[in-house]
DNA sequence: TCATAATCCTATTATTCCGATAGGGTAAAT
DNA sequence: ATTTACCCTATCGGAATAATAGGATTATGA
């Protein structure tokens, strides 16, 4: 299951992504439009901020904008961003490795074997994907 | 994440799938060849056992078996008996929908419109995968 | 028929993670 | 100087997960 935060991330992004370009919006306007606890959101964008996909300027006039344009902006870094790995067992992520406890040999193992078709295709969606391509256009 | 109730499961089919056909295994044999606790392993078979998946016999020279030919058992039926929804949001799930609280509309929905895509993809690896696909040759 | 082997079933506990909140600190604009 | 809006850390409740406990039930076979 997605987390919230990872959801409420990208519902952000989108929404950022909407306005025209360069244009730094405030946390309680996506907090408002999209039905996401202000709080919670504030620690989701500065999280997106520090991993370099998000810019922010303080005091009056300030807010969150892109940093690269929105077709720049492939779904896997958000995801790794906040929800952590792609992989859904740590013995088949590329970016979080860690070897099972139990399990002497990973070739054997056939939640590994399964494991590694289910990700493969996943990152596929995922790389191939942008922010611009969840735009949604009004029509 | 695949919770350890499902890894658990799958490598416990696939240790029965690897003995002659129709042999009643017994959860204590599973259990020390995979380092599973024997307890939670006995919850997880009969899970199992209840959705249909696998066989089991009481008493001396007792134990689980399949009830289909390994080729016939699918990964989704397993994946959804023991972790529930494959989709990673509950509005996109054919099995388990669930509509958001926030979202007015799904169609506008950018978190929507990305995991049907990770969906139909992680849908068309388990569906294509059986049990005997997971059975790893010694050779 | 009785001891033993094995699954069946429910309840409980321990732990971890998530979502959310609280409360102020810091920087920029006017 | 005041207001605005991001920055940062800490904490808490609740839900879900992982595991454990303890016995009930059923089958085998000596």
């Amino acid at each position: 299951m997605l987390s919230k935060k990872t959801k409420y991330g990208i519902k952000a992004l989108t929404f950022i992504a909407k306005q025209e370009k360069g244009t730094k919006v405030k946390v309680a306007s996506i907090s408002e439009s999209e039905n996401i606890s202000h709080k919670f959101l504030e620690s989701i964008l500065l999280t997106l901020r520090k991993a370099g996909i998000l810019g922010a300027k303080k005091g009056k006039g300030g807010g969150y904008y892109l940093l690269q344009d929105a077709s720049e902006i492939k779904m896997t870094k958000v995801i790794r961003t906040l929800e952590g790995p792609i992989a859904l067992v740590p013995c088949v992520s590329l970016n979080f490795y860690e070897k099972c406890d139990d399990c002497p040999d990973e070739k054997q193992c056939s939640v590994h074997k399964l494991m590694i078709q289910v990700r493969d295709n996943t990152l596929n969606v995922l790389r191939n994907t942008t922010l611009s391509d969840l735009v949604i256009d009004k029509n």
